[in-house]
DNA sequence: AGTTTCGGATTCTAAAGAAG
DNA sequence: TTCTTTAGAATCCGAAACTA
C-alpha cells in the first residue's frame, strides 16, 4: 500500500498538502498540491487543500477527500506492451508480415479474397501458417466461405453412422456434423486449406470424459439442471468419441473445461496433468468448431457449448469473451423461439422442459452477469417455469425455480436503474420499496432444497438487496423519510451482510465453492459496499457498527482463502478498508463474532427480511449519536460521504476492466445520473444538514 | 463582469529495464 | 542495489463558454 493510498480517506495533512513543488516556469512559484479534493479534481482548478477549501467554500459545495488515488507509472511488462503494439500496426499494415501485400489481396475481413480466387492467388489461404492475424487460435475467425472443412473421414461420420444423440439433444435439423455438403457450401476444391485435407487433429480421449460428467453431476447440476444424467452418466456415450456428432462432441469439451475451471479447488480433479485440461478441453471445443457448422443447424446443444464455454471463460474472468459466449447462446436460444410460449407445444413434454430449464437457466446468467458488467439483458421471462418430473428430487428443481423467481424481480427497471440509464423520476422510494419487498418475498419457498441451492439463493437475495440500496443512495432516496422495511437505511448493508456472514458460516465450504467464481463476485460487492458504509460512519462505535466491522473481517478472511487462493477482489477491498479494521493480507485472524450474530440459527436463516434492527432512524439523532454508541460525524454527514461515493462512482466494489493487455479497476458508473449531469450544487451545503437537504430534483 | 467548464501543459510517481 | 527511462495519473493554468 502506497502513502497516496493511505491517505485517501483523509485530507492531507497541512505538511503534507503544502510540500507542493512549483509549476508553470513562469516563477509565480504557486505550489501544486499532493491532494486536491474532489470537487476541485473535478471541476480542474486549484486547491488549497484546505477542509473545506476555498474554492469548496466558495462555490458553497462539499469539499471532501474521498477518491481515492489511482497507481500511477506503467502497467504490465513495458516491453511486451510495445511489442504487440508494433505487432498489430505491423499486421495491420500488411496483413502478412512474412508477405509483401497485393491492392487485390488486402480485401479486408469480409473481403472476398477466399475461395473464389483459389486458383489464381492460393497462398492467401496461409494454410501453412495460419490466417493472417497475430490474434490468439481461438479468436481467430474464418469468412462462411473460408472455413476449413473438416477431415474427409470426419465428413463421412455422420451419414453414415447413427449419431449417439439421444432425441431430446439432436440438432434441430439432422445436419449437424456434414453441413459443409450442403448446396450452400463452396466447392471443397476451393475452400480446402492443403494442410488439412492431410491428417485430422485427434480427438481427446473418450476416457477423460466421464470422470468430470461425474463431478458435475455431484456439485454442479444443482445450479444448472440442464443436463440428463441417464445420458452424460452413460460410458457408452464416451465409448467412440471419434464417431459422436460434432456438436456433442463440442458439448463434452466445453462442459468439461467448465468443470475443472468451477470445481478447481473445490474437489480433487481427475487426471492431473501438468498442461491444465480445462484449457486443453476448450481449446479442443473452438478447435472442433471450425470444422462444421455450429450455426446454421441451431441446435441446443450449441445454445449449451456456448453457454459452457461462458462459464469457461468466466470462471477465467475472460470478461468479454464470457459475455460474448453468453450472448452466443443467448442468440442460440432465440433463433429456437425459446422465448416463446407457443413454440413449446410442437415438443413432447419432457423436451420442452428440458428447453424450458435451460432457457431459465440462461436467464438467470444473463441476469446475474449483466447486474455485475452492467449490461442489457435480452431474455425475460416470457415462458412458464419448468415443472418437476415424476423421477426426479422435487427439491432440486424447487431450488432452481426459486432461483428463477428470485431474478424475475431484477425486472428491466432494476436493470435500467442499476446501469444507470433509467429516468430518475421513476426511481423513486416507493419503487424501490416495492422492489425491496418483493426481493424478500420471491423464493421463500425453500422446503427440501439442496445445501448448494440454498447458498446460491440466499446470498445472491442478499446480494440485489444490496445492489438496490446502491440504487437508492445514487438517486438521493437514502433521505427519504423513514418507512419500515424500505431497507433504505444508512446501517442496512450491515445486516445485509450480518446475514450473509450467517448463511457463508453455516454451511460447507463445498455448497459455496461450487458456485464458482460468481460467488466471489457476490462476496465481494457486498464487502465493498460494506467497507463504503463502514468508512462514512468512521468513529461510530455503536454496536451495529462494530458488528459491521466484524461481519467485514470475516467476509475479507473468506475471500483470502476462497477456492484454495487468495480472491483477485481482496486487493481492492483491503484499500477501501484501510484503517477500518484490524485484518491484513497475512491473514491476521480475525475476532470473535459477536454475540448477536450468534442468538440467531447459523443455518439457513430466514428468508424474509427480519426486523431492521434498532430500528435506528437517521434523520433523527441531531446530536450525531447512535444506537448506543457514540458518533464522530453526524448522521447527515455520513450519508453525504456516502452520496459523494456514488456520484463519483467509488460506491462498492470497483469496475474491473480490459485496458491494453492489462486489467485494472475503474470506478463504476453510479446507479443514478451520471456524475457529469449533476449539478455540483446538489453535492450539498458543507455545514451540517446541507447534505440532507440535497434531494435531487 | 463574474463564474464555470475543460483542453491540455506541466509535473509527479511508480514500474520496468539497464548498469554497475 | 542503484540509476535511468517511461507511462500514466494528477494538478491546475488560462481560454472559452456561460450566466446574471
Amino acid at each position: 500500500m502506497d502513502a497516496e493510498s493511505l491517505q485517501h480517506s483523509a485530507p492531507p495533512s497541512p505538511t503534507s498538502s503544502q510540500a507542493g513543488i512549483s509549476r508553470g516556469g513562469n516563477g509565480t512559484s504557486a505550489k501544486v498540491l499532493r491532494r486536491a479534493c474532489d470537487c476541485c479534481r473535478k471541476r480542474k482548478v486549484k486547491c488549497d487543500g484546505a477542509e473545506p477549501c476555498g474554492p469548496c467554500k466558495k462555490a458553497t459545495i462539499r469539499c471532501a477527500y474521498l477518491q481515492p488515488p489511482k497507481k500511477k507509472g506503467p502497467k504490465g511488462l513495458r516491453s511486451a506492451r510495445v511489442l504487440h503494439a508494433l505487432r498489430t500496426i505491423d499486421d495491420t499494415a500488411s496483413g502478412d508480415s512474412t508477405a509483401p501485400v497485393s491492392p487485390r489481396e488486402h480485401q479486408g475481413a469480409f473481403g472476398n479474397w477466399g475461395w473464389s480466387s483459389a486458383t489464381s492467388t492460393p497462398v492467401v489461404m496461409q494454410t501453412a501458417y495460419g490466417p493472417p492475424t497475430s490474434l490468439p487460435p481461438e479468436q481467430q475467425t474464418y469468412p462462411p466461405a473460408m472455413q476449413p472443412a473438416p477431415p474427409a473421414d470426419m465428413r463421412s461420420y455422420a451419414p453414415t453412422h447413427p449419431p449417439v444423440l439421444p432425441p431430446l439433444y439432436r440438432s434441430d435439423t439432422q445436419q449437424s456434423g456434414w453441413s459443409l455438403q450442403q448446396d450452400h457450401s463452396p466447392p471443397q476444391s476451393a475452400m480446402l486449406p492443403p494442410i488439412l485435407s492431410e491428417r485430422p487433429p485427434q480427438r481427446i480421449s473418450g476416457d477423460r470424459f466421464l470422470p468430470y460428467m461425474q463431478l458435475f453431476f455431484g456439485h454442479m447440476f444443482p445450479i444448472m439442471p440442464v443436463l440428463d444424467r441417464n445420458l452424460y452418466l452413460d460410458p457408452r456415450l464416451y465409448a467412440e468419441i471419434d464417431r459422436l456428432d460434432s456438436d456433442m462432441y463440442c458439448l463434452l469439451c466445453a462442459l468439461c473445461a467448465a468443470i475443472i475451471v468451477q470445481l478447481d479447488a473445490t474437489v480433487p480433479l481427475p487426471f492431473p496433468d501438468s498442461k491444465p485440461m480445462d484449457e486443453v478441453f476448450a481449446e479442443e471445443c473452438l478447435r472442433e468448431r471450425k470444422s462444421y457448422d455450429f450455426i446454421a443447424p441451431t441446435s441446443t446443444l450449441s445454445c449449451l457449448t456456448s453457454f459452457f464455454l461462458f462459464a469457461y471463460y468466466g470462471n477465467h474472468e475472460s470478461l468479454t469473451k464470457a459475455w460474448f459466449y453468453l450472448q452466443e447462446a443467448v442468440t442460440f436460444a432465440q433463433n429456437l423461439n425459446m422465448d416463446d410460449e407457443q413454440a413449446y407445444d410442437k415438443f413432447d413434454p419432457v423436451e420442452a422442459q428440458w428447453r424450458r430449464r435451460l432457457y431459465w437457466l440462461l436467464f438467470v446468467t444473463e441476469r446475474a452477469y449483466a447486474m455485475q458488467r452492467r449490461k442489457h439483458t435480452r431474455l425475460h421471462p416470457s415462458i412458464d417455469l419448468p415443472v418437476v418430473f415424476d423421477s426426479e428430487d422435487p427439491g432440486l428443481l424447487n431450488g432452481f425455480v426459486n432461483l428463477a423467481k428470485l431474478f424475475s424481480v431484477v425486472d428491466d427497471n432494476f436493470v435500467s436503474a442499476w446501469r444507470g440509464i433509467r429516468r430518475q423520476s421513476l426511481c423513486d422510494e416507493a419503487w424501490l420499496a416495492n422492489t425491496q419487498r418483493q426481493l424478500d418475498v420471491a423464493a421463500s419457498a425453500l422446503e427440501n432444497i439442496s445445501e448448494t441451492q440454498h447458498v446460491d439463493i440466499n446470498v445472491t437475495r442478499q446480494w440485489l438487496h444490496v445492489l438496490a440500496w446502491q440504487i437508492g443512495v445514487s438517486n438521493g432516496l437514502i433521505w427519504g423519510k423513514e418507512e419500515t422495511g424500505t431497507g433504505m437505511r444508512l446501517e442496512y448493508p450491515i445486516e445485509l451482510a450480518r446475514r450473509v456472514v450467517q448463511i457463508t458460516e453455516g454451511s460447507s465450504k463445498a455448497a459455496l465453492e461450487s458456485h464458482g467464481i460468481g460467488m466471489e463476485q457476490k462476496l465481494s460487492d457486498i464487502a465493498g459496499c460494506l467497507a463504503d458504509v463502514l468508512r462514512c460512519t468512521e468513529g461510530d462505535t455503536s454496536a451495529t457498527f462494530i458488528e459491521g466491522r466484524q461481519c467485514l473481517n470475516i467476509l475479507l478472511q473468506k475471500l483470502s482463502s476462497i477456492r484454495g487462493k487468495e480472491s483477485r477482489y481482496l486487493k481492492p477491498l483491503m484499500t477501501k478498508t484501510e484503517g477500518l479494521i484490524g485484518y491484513d493480507l497475512n491473514g491476521q485472524p480475525a475476532p470473535p463474532m459477536p454475540a448477536p450474530l450468534h442468538t440467531q440459527p447459523a443455518r439457513f436463516p430466514p428468508t424474509v427480511a427480519a426486523p431492521h434492527g434498532g430500528g435506528n432512524n437517521y434523520l433523527a439523532p441531531s446530536n450525531g449519536n447512535g444506537r448506543d454508541g457514540q458518533r464522530t460525524m453526524s448522521m447527515a454527514d455520513s450519508v453525504g460521504m456516502l452520496r459523494s461515493l456514488s456520484m463519483s462512482g467509488n460506491l462498492g466494489m470497483p469496475f474491473l476492466a480490459v485496458s491494453g493487455e492489462n486489467w485494472e479497476w475503474q470506478p463504476r458508473r453510479p446507479s443514478g445520473r451520471p456524475y457529469e449531469e449533476l449539478d455540483t450544487r446538489m453535492l450539498g451545503a458543507g455545514s451540517g444538514h446541507g447534505w440532507a437537504m440535497a434531494q435531487p430534483v
